[in-house]
RNA sequence: UGAGACGAUCGGGCAGUCGCCGCUAUUGAAUUAAUCGAUAGGGGAGGAAAGUCCGGGCUCCAAAGGGCAGGGUGCCAGAUAACGUCUGGGUAGCGAAAGCUAACAGCCAGUGCAGCAGAGAGUAUACCGCCGAUGGCCAAUCUUGUAUUGGAACAGGUAAGGGUGAAAGGGUGCGGUAAGAGCGCACCGCGCGGCUAGUAAUGGUUCGUGGCAUGGUAAACCUCACUCGGAGCAAGACCAAAUAGGUUCCUAUUGGCGCGGCCCGCGUUGGGAACGGGUAGGUUGCUUGAGCCUUAGAGUGAUUUAAGGCCUAGAUGAAUGAUUGCCGCCUUUCGAGGUGACAGAACCCGGCUUAUAGAUCGUCUCUUUUA
RNA sequence: CGGAGCGUAGCGCAGCCUGGUAGCGCACUUGCAUGGGGUGCAAGGGGUCGUGGGUUCAAAUCCCCCCGUUCCGA
């Protein structure tokens, strides 16, 4: 597989595949902006889905903006993630990002993601798994 | 040139690289279909895509005739598929003008409402004031009377003035009167009628007539005129797994259980088949349309007629992006930085409303200033 | 995407239909009762009625336009 195309059969379609990975989340990334759960797969490569909250990007354009940022990334950064389906959620404060820092955060959670799968650091400790 | 009014258009451009989503053609996976790829070509956000405030198309449901209730609209005429939109005209207000704004029908059909203040708030009223002619009261005078003069303000009259209020029942002047009053007259305003211009709203009038009402509120009930069935593409149509369940038939003279002493039989259960409904999911609806452009004709105009040309997004955990260079524009501390504002299609159109950096073009006005 | 509501004091709600005075409970402040607290009694403060227009003499209320927020419908 080439490194940069983004087909369809790397997006999670299903509301069965959103629910995997929330139910199991086998790894994960964050920062105060975006949070990435993931979850290992039978395909052999990665999937992405994103999840962008009208309560935290108000204006249709900017929550366009976000999930485009995010998809880019992932077109160059896919072949690092071996098999895991991943969900990059945003959180309160990602509106107020420009493209250039979304784009930097988002590049450096892939690399964390896989270097630190449990990936929190102790003082952020969140226990909670609602959503 | 400056200030301003109205209308229209645009909303960075070109090229390279890496991607995403449809379409068309060719082609591959044994073959048809479906599906999945490959290559090439061509397309891919807006003027508001927004708010969902109106109106239609389209789809399903209901009814199929009429009325009531309820909602909407509201000067007149026209445009339109339709409208609460638009155009033209009228009236009123604002502006120096170009122009702009107006839910702009009816409270002389009825019912209601108007707190506080104020004397009085709707077939007017009498607090202060004014008058007190007339009828009474008191005093003086001499002519002794149905007298004259003066006084008080009892009855009474009054709507000029003060004061209250958002609003006090035409205005000004003259006459008139005890004081006043449309009580009378003139002018202005108003109502009704006539004549006249206009399709009409409405305007004009050296015409006649009425003394003068007909106060405000209908985004109060209401009256009048016109108009409206309900829901919405998550409508609707089609295909249809797993699991559960329904109907019908077959199978077992050789299954189990129950009814029974036993057989037949019946019920239930097992196995199989068919049928219909239908969830997840998928397909469709889905983009050729009251479409756009040009020219010509009709009309003051909205708009419309004819001819020719064009095809211009169709996603569905939801595409339309990223990056590099040049040009253009803006800021600048001359190193450089930014590329804009409002904002992202979701069945499709016609409007309205709201948001909007900047740029261009056309028509028109002018209290001032310049030529 | 489409369709319904709701915004009033710090919090939860009345008042709106039928226009003139914004009220109730909890909370808050002060005083009294108690040695102190809780509790009780009495008094008091606090509201651009989400925003901006319009109708009206007068708008929380009637009518429009915006802004939030909640709930429905595969």
């Amino acid at each position: 597989m080439t490194s940069t195309v983004f087909p369809r059969q790397v997006r999670l379609l299903t509301a069965e595949d959103y629910r995997k990975v929330f139910g199991k989340a086998d790894a994960k990334a964050q920062t105060g902006q975006i949070l990435i759960l993931a979850h290992r797969n039978d395909l052999g490569y990665a999937r992405l889905g994103l999840v962008v909250a009208k309560k935290h990007a108000k204006r249709a354009v900017d929550r366009n903006e976000i999930k485009r940022m995010i998809r880019e990334s992932f077109r160059h950064n896919q072949s690092k993630l071996e098999n895991y389906d991943c969900v990059v959620l945003s959180r309160p404060g990602a509106k107020d990002l420009d493209k250039i820092q979304l784009r930097h955060m988002i590049d450096k959670l892939w690399t964390r993601l896989r270097q630190n799968p449990n990936g929190n650091r102790p003082r952020k400790k969140r226990t909670d798994q609602k959503n």
